[in-house]
DNA sequence: CATCAACCCTGAGAGC
DNA sequence: TGCTCTCAGGGTTGAT
């Protein structure tokens, strides 16, 4: 499931192609075949291919989990979630046949070059905006997490703000932007803070040890090129590292108690009962 | 405001 | 073997 360094990783290879694949950048689309309507959240499909084909790839960016490609005109926007992935192919296979779709494909973007960026979506959850103005659909996000001019004062001041449990807060996209279940249960245990705690029983200190583990787990998933997990995104293997997260029943890293899995906000949750504690808080 | 269930989907894994 | 059932997971929506 694409978090913020799986997104960062897919972005940054379609900002720099390899030996054998362009990069987006300069692209000019010529136009779009849509396998999955659903996959179009934005505008409808008639017009959504009416639209793309003529406009280039300005540039290539993040925001949270979204993927964002200002255009010539508008602004191509998509958000992978659970399954999604985007990648450059040609066109052709080496004998010159066109590439026949794989049951997962369900948008190809065709460029003028015989380029095509394909999004694969298994489980179809996935969604493609094509908008004038991109606050229209990243407005509501919260701060980047690694953007330095947030610091751990902000941090504590919007957890203080809030009376909730701290995963499902950490996790709440207009709270803070980029963090899942993978990396909020790897954060909250280095910073060892129980997943229920109320956010507005965080200290200044421990806001900002929160913030510097959230940024340490995000900076080795993306030096790791992600986590591929299941189905869903394949390249990194930070999945190896994991410390907590679909560990249930194994030694903690740091104590070697077992780790305990637990539902928080309808999300499994991983965590170490004896780093992560919560009883003195009420 | 905080929480929660339901929903959107597929495929893996369990149970029979 | 092959069927049915359960579940995970991000984000949205509507109810409590």
């Amino acid at each position: 499931m694409p978090e913020l360094p799986e997104v960062e990783t897919i972005i940054q290879n379609l900002r720099r192609g390899n030996t054998e694949t362009p990069s987006v950048i300069g692209q000019t689309f010529a136009s779009v075949q849509v396998f999955w309507s659903k996959s179009i959240f934005e505008p409808k499909i008639t017009q959504f291919e009416r639209q793309l084909p003529g406009q280039m790839i300005m540039d290539t960016r993040r925001r949270g989990k979204f993927l964002h490609f200002p255009l010539s005109s508008d602004h191509l926007i998509v958000h992978l979630r659970m399954s999604g992935d985007l990648s450059m192919t040609n066109n052709t296979n080496p004998n010159g046949e066109v590439k026949q779709p794989d049951p997962h494909d369900r948008v190809f973007f065709h460029f003028q070059n015989g380029w095509r960026l394909a999004f694969k979506d298994t489980r179809k959850f996935g969604r493609i905006w094509l908008v004038p103005d991109p606050e229209l659909v990243l407005g509501n996000l919260g701060p980047e997490p690694l953007d330095h001019n947030f610091t751990a004062e902000d941090l504590f001041m919007r957890l203080s703000s809030h009376k909730r449990q701290l995963k499902p807060l950490l996790m709440d996209q207009s709270f803070l932007a980029g963090l899942g279940n993978i990396y909020t249960d790897e954060t909250l245990h280095l910073a060892k803070l129980h997943p229920l705690r109320r956010s507005n029983t965080i200290s200044p200190e421990e806001a900002k040890i929160l913030l510097s583990e959230i940024r340490s787990v995000l900076k080795e998933g993306i030096r790791r090129s992600g986590a591929s997990i299941d189905w869903a995104y394949r390249g990194g293997d930070f999945q190896n590292y994991f410390r907590v997260y679909q560990r249930t029943g194994e030694a903690c890293p740091e104590c070697g108690t077992t780790i305990e899995r637990i539902k928080v906000g309808q999300r499994s949750t991983h965590f170490c009962p004896q780093c992560q504690v919560l009883s003195k808080y009420p």
